[in-house]
DNA sequence: AGGAAGTGGTTACAAATGGAGGGAAGTGGA
DNA sequence: TCCACTTCCCTCCATTTGTAACCACTTCCT
């Protein structure tokens, strides 16, 4: 039914100002969605008991996932984005306008599922099984195939990675 | 019926003096404009009930598309370029009349609509399907098939800043 | 065996849309 | 100047359709 166990993970880097330790989505899970585009959040990811928790939907630029974070977190980079000084205050209108447009705010229900917007599903070819995938505050939505092969491609950066890191 | 969910987004930065956090429309949505140049506006943006709820109108300079922004917005926007000392007065003052000028009033009627302007509507080929894109407190009225190219010719822009920020 | 997690489906309500009726405003003629 | 007529706009009602809440079942883990 799921991937591999794991829970949210703290992260020594990132305690931000209030008591509440930033966390982080982490591991691989395989879950179905549903006729109605319906799609349970991982247990593991889920604050308290998991209903009403609120999520921005994001299609990933070169639209191959969906990338899906927590309101919160989403509220905390866009207002970051719009106030960098090292682009044109013209280049932040248009990236604020084009990053709210496409964002998507989805809630999950009493059993903790939310529902994907249709046409994002139809693009990025997310039917029956596919990947949830964790990692730096949100996690990704894969269609299984592309993520075998995109998961295949990685794996020597990974491997470079793992070395440096003295995995 | 429409797009996909999308609620006011709360904005961690523009807490404004009054108590009331600045919101945000945010997503895209998919709505119909009858022959009588009505157009719901999404419940997700409305504020209570959604009636009486107060708009202006404005066509973009360069005549893409159709602004809407709550009332209160407006003012406070005009009032602010009013009060800019760095230009002419002169300039101000053709300023102050091009934007009044321009500038539509209309008010939801019980049902959440609202009543397009029918010259704009001419203008900018909003018949039947359109695209409502929300974004920083306002929300644009697009013609369905010049929305779907503008949104390809700024994704590279939007992939550039989402780069950036580590989306 | 019990509970929690994931999944599927049904039902009720609200959102979106279409259209009809009534009142105000504008126009023309006597 | 006043009245009749037309036109337009606003309000209200009705229908459809999508969404969200709710309930029920299965599987897996403890």
């Amino acid at each position: 039914m799921e991937g591999s166990g794991s829970k949210w993970i703290e992260h020594p880097l990132s305690m931000d100002s209030d008591s509440q330790p930033q966390k982080f989505f982490a591991g691989e899970f395989r879950h179905a969605i549903d006729q109605k585009n319906r799609i349970t959040v991982p247990s593991d990811w889920r604050r308290g008991d998991g209903q009403g928790q609120e999520f921005i939907i994001l299609p990933e630029p070169r639209f191959q996932f969906l990338l899906v974070m927590a309101a919160e977190e989403f509220a905390r980079l866009s207002a970051q984005a719009e106030s960098d000084q090292t682009v044109s205050a013209r280049d932040r209108r248009t990236f604020s306008r084009q990053l709210h447009s496409r964002a998507k705010h989805a809630a999950s229900d009493r059993q903790g599922r939310l529902v994907l917007p249709e046409d994002h599903c139809k693009e990025l070819g997310l039917k029956g099984e596919v990947a949830l995938v964790g990692g730096n505050g949100r996690f990704e939505i894969w269609n299984l195939q592309k993520w075998k092969r995109a998961q295949d491609e990685e794996t020597p950066t990974y491997q470079h990675v793992a070395n440096v890191i003295g995995l």
